[in-house]
DNA sequence: ATGAAAGCGCTAACAG
DNA sequence: CTGTTAGCGCTTTCAT
């Protein structure tokens, strides 16, 4: 049977409490007490039985965080980047993928398996403000990327228009008027890919461009295979532009997979601007020139976010009010849009 | 504060086992007495707290699982597949990555944040025998990968010798001689990398062709650009192979990247083939001909290995010997070793 | 500075 | 079929 705080207090012949002091470094012990106890422990080889500390402290350390699909190199990177944020806060991370489904996003904010996580980090596709309304768990949740809810949870995004914008302005600078728009949703009008979206009209319009409604490709998901199919019908249908502005990196690259299959030239052809900046996105063929959000800024405001909340708290703190947090983000030139570029390597 | 067991049993007028039972569907409960002990849940917004019942119970549900880096597809792919295969089991997955670094996995086996875990999935790059044979924990341990150890742990891992070598023969086939190996370590008579290396020279052998060890790239990572640097390297030396054997998907694509700066063309100066069959080597600008592991299949076979071993105990089996499960694998060819395909899109 | 005892919320004997 | 009770292993008043 697995050793416990009794049998090293038996073993050191001290009190429970005392060897309770050792294990959790507390201030006032004596050095002889203490390596007595120290002693006892490395014999036994005791191990602190986590669940029984959270079950009597009310907290377990773990932090979830729910992400639509890991196979997203984006989502995968950022999901690094949490791990590691959290491990500066001495939390673990429970980690999720709902896989884009709205039952699966209502049960992970719901706290379904939960009840062990102390917070959730949730980036929402299809989850609607009425199913986060009714969500009972009071543990604090923070909500990452493009959709927005008028509730009071922080929520932390890039400014997606102005990403989007940025991104368009580019195309436009470089000459192209029939710009494309690669993973718009059937019903543009709504979440998600809404605000990028909203972002590419903005700017086509500011620039006297005719928004052309034939250049929007509508997609199911946003993967590699999204982009291609996406493409492939853009181009059956007779249309031909010479940008694309795609959703995300991999709707873009599975663009551009088909666009090379076609024949076409990128970017003599048609230039390409994808969003995310996943590490795929320099190494391909023709590398792709994308909105990079800064992914380490976003997972360490999302943890902080939580983190704070739970100190809140802890110390009776009246709860502070949700706040919107806009990390920065960069728009890389690469060769989709600028062309060859001298070797890198 | 949180409304427990004993709040709801008073509502209901019942003892708290009632309302256990009741939570656990018990089976031997009155209809009448399930609905009003239903009720009382429901008005009070009961949720149980799992950390209380994984102390009683002794058993937390939750496998942990440790990679060495989100970032590569492969191992984000292969995560989403055991969260999945976990699931089925209802159990859930903390997820971790070790960076690869020796340290990260000492303290990942050891339990470190751990005894939140009932059992662990490691994907070992840098541990040792010796770090192994010392862990104290024990809680279930299964070992993804390459690496060897001769010590009593479940192991699942393709043959990766074969698969190796079915990857240099298809090279071989269509007539390539001086095949290039790119990711060894310095020290190739080690792990890991090991046993691809091993199958690159065996079957070169075997078919007689010169094994020359200037084609062996070293790098010092597996990702995009320590395939980008290796190939350039190799390159500056002056060789001139007309194939590679990259240790992975990103090693090959790192590469194919440099091959394409130096106007090399893809397969017809240089054929290459990966190793691990991720998605972004379907899209390609030049589609990647690649081993692909079965992940389901080891996802599957893991979490099947932790849980079995974990039923085990509860039912006071004598523990299973340690079993090494090989699941398939096929090699998938495409572009970087067949040339230009009939459109897919 | 250390010890004794209570109890976090739950499940599992054991009664009834 | 339902109620009583004793812990799971730990932290935490409250004493000393």
């Amino acid at each position: 049977m697995r050793v416990s705080l009794k049998d090293v207090a038996e073993r050191a012949g001290v009190s429970v409490k005392t060897v309770s002091n050792v294990v959790n470094d507390y201030p006032h012990v004596t050095p002889a007490m203490r390596a007595r106890v120290q002693s006892a422990i490395d014999e036994l080889g005791y191990r602190p039985n986590l669940t029984a500390r959270h079950l009597r402290k009310g907290r377990t350390g773990i932090i979830g965080l729910a992400v639509p699909e890991l196979g997203n190199s984006y989502f995968a990177e950022l999901a690094g980047a949490v791990i590691d944020a959290a491990a500066q806060h001495e939390y673990t991370v429970l980690l999720d993928h709902t896989q884009g489904q709205r039952e699966q996003e209502i049960l992970v904010c719901q706290g379904f398996r939960a009840r062990v996580m102390d917070g959730l980090i949730l980036s929402p596709l299809e989850l609607e403000t009425e199913d986060l309304a009714a969500r009972r768990d009071d543990a604090p949740l923070v909500l990452l990327g493009e959709r927005r809810y008028d509730l009071p949870y922080d929520h932390i995004v890039i400014d997606n228009i102005a990403a989007a914008r940025a991104a368009v302005r580019h195309l436009l600078a470089l000459g192209r008027r029939r710009i494309a728009f690669l993973g718009a949703r059937r019903d543009h009008s709504h979440q998600p890919a809404h605000l990028r979206f909203i972002g590419w009209q903005a700017e086509l319009a500011a620039s006297g461009v005719a928004v052309d409604d034939r250049l929007v490709a509508t997609t199911s998901g946003w993967g590699h295979e999204d982009g291609a199919r996406a493409m492939a019908e853009l181009l059956d249908s007779g249309e031909r532009p010479d940008g694309v502005f795609a959703y995300n990196d991999l709707v873009a690259l599975g663009a551009m997979r088909v666009m090379f299959e076609r024949g076409l030239r990128v970017p003599e052809d048609i230039a390409v601007v994808g969003f995310d900046d996943v590490t795929e996105s320099r190494y391909a063929a023709v590398t792709l020139t994308t909105v990079s959000p800064d992914k380490e800024a976003i997972a360490r405001l999302a943890v902080e976010s939580v983190v704070g909340r739970l100190k809140g708290d802890q110390n009776h703190e009246a709860p502070r009010a949700a706040r919107l947090l806009q990390p920065g983000f960069t728009l890389v030139e690469r060769e989709s849009t600028l062309g060859r570029r001298p070797h890198s390597f």
